[in-house]
RNA sequence: GGGCGCGUAGCUCAAUUGGCAGAGCAAGUGACUCUUAAUCACUAGGUUGCAGGUUCGAUUCCUGCCGCGCUCACCA
C-alpha cells in the first residue's frame, strides 16, 4: 500500500487516491504501459486547427486525413459503446470520438477508465460531428499518464485566486486562457533583449546575494552563507554592480533580472519582481527618454503581433509614441479641477504652490500632508503625485523631479533645485524611471549628506 | 503593520429569528453508439478554518488566533 500523510487517511482524496492507482493497475493487466517513454504525435492539436479550421466535412471524408495526437484529457461524454472527450494540448483544444466498434474491447476499456486530467494518445482521422466540430475519430487509444488527483470542477472552473496563484499549472489546466500570459510575458522579455542588443547594449548577470545592498532604498531579505558564515542580502537593485561595469568599459550594459524587496504586496507589487535595468555612457537623460520610446514601441509591436494597442481595463493604450512633460507642465496639464488650475507661472512660486496645496486638499479625498520644511520642489512633486500620476493613461514621460527626492540624478544646468530625471507611466502606473547619472563624487557625498541630515 | 470583508463536502455555493448541515458538479455502480456543463437511477462523501465563551441548543451571536481577499501605509 502507498505511504500517505496521516490527515489524507480516509479522507476523499485518499479514496480517490486509492481508486485512481488501481485503476492503473488495471490498465496494466489489460496491456497498456503505465508510464511509457514517449509518444510520436504527428501533430500538434494547434497545427490541426490552423491547417484544418476551413475544411468542410465532404472535403475531410474525401481525404481521410490520418492523425496521431495527444493530450490532457479535460471532459469524457460517453454514452454507452461510443463516446467523445476534449484533449487539452498547448493550449488547444481538439475533440476525439471514440466508439468500441471502431477501437476494440481493449482501447474502449481504457476511454470507459478514463478520469479529467489523465494524459492519452490517439490515432485516427479527422472528421466533423452532427454538429460540424473537427473531431479526432479514433482508431487507437494509447494510455500515456494517470491523473492522481481530482481536477477543478468543470463547469466553475478554478476560481480561487490563491490556487490560481499558487499552482499555476492548474490554473492553466483549467483556464486555458491564462497560457497567453506566459506567451505574452516571454515575447516581451525577449523583444527587450532584442532592442537592446541592436543598440550595441550587453546583458550580464551580477550579483543577487550582495554583502551591501545598494541603488535603491527599500527593505532587504536577508540570508546566510555557511561556508563563509556571514549574512548576506538579496539585492534590491543591480545599480552599484552596473554602474562599475560601466567604469571598466562595458559603456551600455544592462540586466534582466529579480529584484527582492520586503515590502507589502499587491497586484502592483510582488517581494521578487523582474526589472530591466540599463546604463549608456556618453548619454544623458533626452536619449535615454528616446531609447525608452523605442524600446517600449517596439515591445509591444513584439507582443501584440505587430499592433502598437494594448487594451488595459477599459483603456486602450497606445505605445507608438511617449508624450513628455516637464513634471510642472504635468500638474499644469492633468490637474483634475478647472477651478483651481494652476499656470506654469505659479509652480515656481512658493505662497501659490502652498495655495495649490490647499485648494487641492479641499477638492479631495485624501489629504496631501506636507513634511515639516518640504521645499517648493518637494511641494510640487507631491502634488503631482497625488493629483496626476493617476491620470496618465497614455504612455508618458515625465521629466525634471526635485533634487530632494532624486539623490543620484545631475541637476539641471540651468536650475540647480531640479535635476534630469523622468519617469515613464502608462495606465496610471510608474513603469519606468531614468536619469542623467550623477558622476561627480564630491556632489554624491553631499546629496547623502543632505539626505541622511533629513 | 492599520482598516474592511470572507472561511460550510474534493470544487462552486445554500441553510429563514439561534432549532435535524443541504444542492449541483466531481467520485463509485448501472443504463445509453453524434456528445460538448451529456442525461437518468442508485451509492458514498462533513470536527461548518482553529481555540474558547454566551445559550436548553451555535454554521448563525461574542472574544482570541490562523489563512485568504480588498484597501491604506511602506516600496518600484
Amino acid at each position: 500500500m502507498i505511504a500517505l500523510p496521516r490527515r489524507l487517511c480516509l479522507s476523499f482524496e485518499y479514496e480517490l487516491l486509492s481508486q485512481r492507482y488501481q485503476k492503473i493497475r488495471q490498465l496494466e493487466e489489460l496491456g497498456f504501459t503505465p508510464y511509457p517513454h514517449k509518444f510520436a504525435f504527428t501533430h500538434t492539436l494547434g497545427e490541426i486547427i490552423s491547417r484544418y479550421t476551413g475544411a468542410t466535412a465532404e472535403e475531410l471524408a474525401a481525404a481521410r486525413v490520418g492523425v496521431r495526437v495527444c493530450g490532457r484529457v479535460l471532459t469524457v461524454r460517453r454514452q454507452g459503446r461510443a463516446g467523445f472527450a476534449h484533449l487539452l494540448e498547448g493550449g488547444e483544444k481538439l475533440q476525439i470520438y471514440v466508439r468500441q466498434d471502431a477501437v476494440g474491447y481493449k482501447d474502449f476499456t481504457l476511454y470507459k477508465m478514463l478520469d479529467a486530467g489523465d494524459i492519452i494518445g490517439a490515432e485516427g482521422y479527422l472528421f466533423r460531428t452532427k454538429t460540424n466540430e473537427l473531431t479526432v475519430h479514433v482508431e487507437r487509444l494509447e494510455f500515456l499518464s494517470k491523473a492522481l488527483l481530482a481536477m477543478p470542477e468543470k463547469w466553475h472552473g478554478l476560481q480561487d485566486v490563491e490556487i490560481r496563484y499558487r499552482q499555476r499549472y492548474l490554473d492553466l489546466i483549467a483556464n486555458p486562457e491564462v497560457r497567453q500570459v506566459f506567451v505574452t510575458r516571454s515575447k516581451i522579455i525577449a523583444a527587450l533583449r532584442r532592442t537592446l542588443e541592436a543598440h550595441g547594449f550587453i546583458e550580464v548577470e551580477t550579483p543577487m546575494m550582495q554583502p551591501l545592498y545598494g541603488g535603491a532604498i527599500a527593505k532587504p531579505f536577508r540570508t546566510h552563507h555557511n561556508a563563509l558564515d556571514i549574512d548576506l542580502y538579496l539585492r534590491i537593485a543591480p545599480e552599484l554592480y552596473l554602474k562599475r561595469l560601466t567604469v571598466g568599459g562595458l559603456d551600455r550594459v544592462y540586466e534582466i533580472n529579480r529584484n527582492f524587496r520586503n515590502e507589502g504586496t499587491s497586484f502592483k507589487y510582488n517581494p521578487e519582481f523582474t526589472m530591466l535595468e540599463f546604463y549608456q555612457a556618453y548619454a544623458d537623460y533626452r536619449d535615454l527618454m528616446d531609447f525608452s520610446e523605442e524600446l517600449l514601441r517596439e515591445t509591444a509591436a513584439a507582443a501584440r503581433d505587430g499592433e502598437t494597442t494594448v487594451q488595459y481595463g477599459e483603456h486602450s493604450i497606445d505605445f507608438k509614441r511617449l508624450a513628455r512633460y516637464s513634471m510642472k507642465e504635468a500638474v499644469v496639464e492633468f490637474w483634475p479641477y478647472a477651478s483651481t488650475r494652476p499656470k506654469l507661472d505659479d509652480l515656481g512660486d512658493p505662497a501659490r504652490v502652498a495655495g495649490l496645496m490647499e485648494a487641492y486638499n479641499r477638492s479631495a479625498e485624501e489629504k496631501i500632508v506636507l513634511p515639516a520644511g518640504a521645499s517648493l520642489g518637494e511641494s510640487v512633486g507631491l502634488l503631482f503625485e497625488h493629483a496626476c500620476e493617476s491620470r496618465l493613461i497614455q504612455p508618458t514621460a515625465i521629466y525634471d523631479h526635485p533634487v530632494e527626492v532624486s539623490p543620484l540624478s545631475k541637476n539641471k544646468p540651468d536650475d540647480p533645485a531640479w535635476v534630469e530625471r523622468f519617469e515613464i507611466f502608462a495606465a496610471g502606473m510608474e513603469l519606468a524611471n531614468a536619469y542623467s547619472e550623477l558622476n561627480d563624487p564630491q556632489e554624491q557625498r553631499r546629496r547623502f549628506e543632505m539626505a541622511s541630515r533629513r
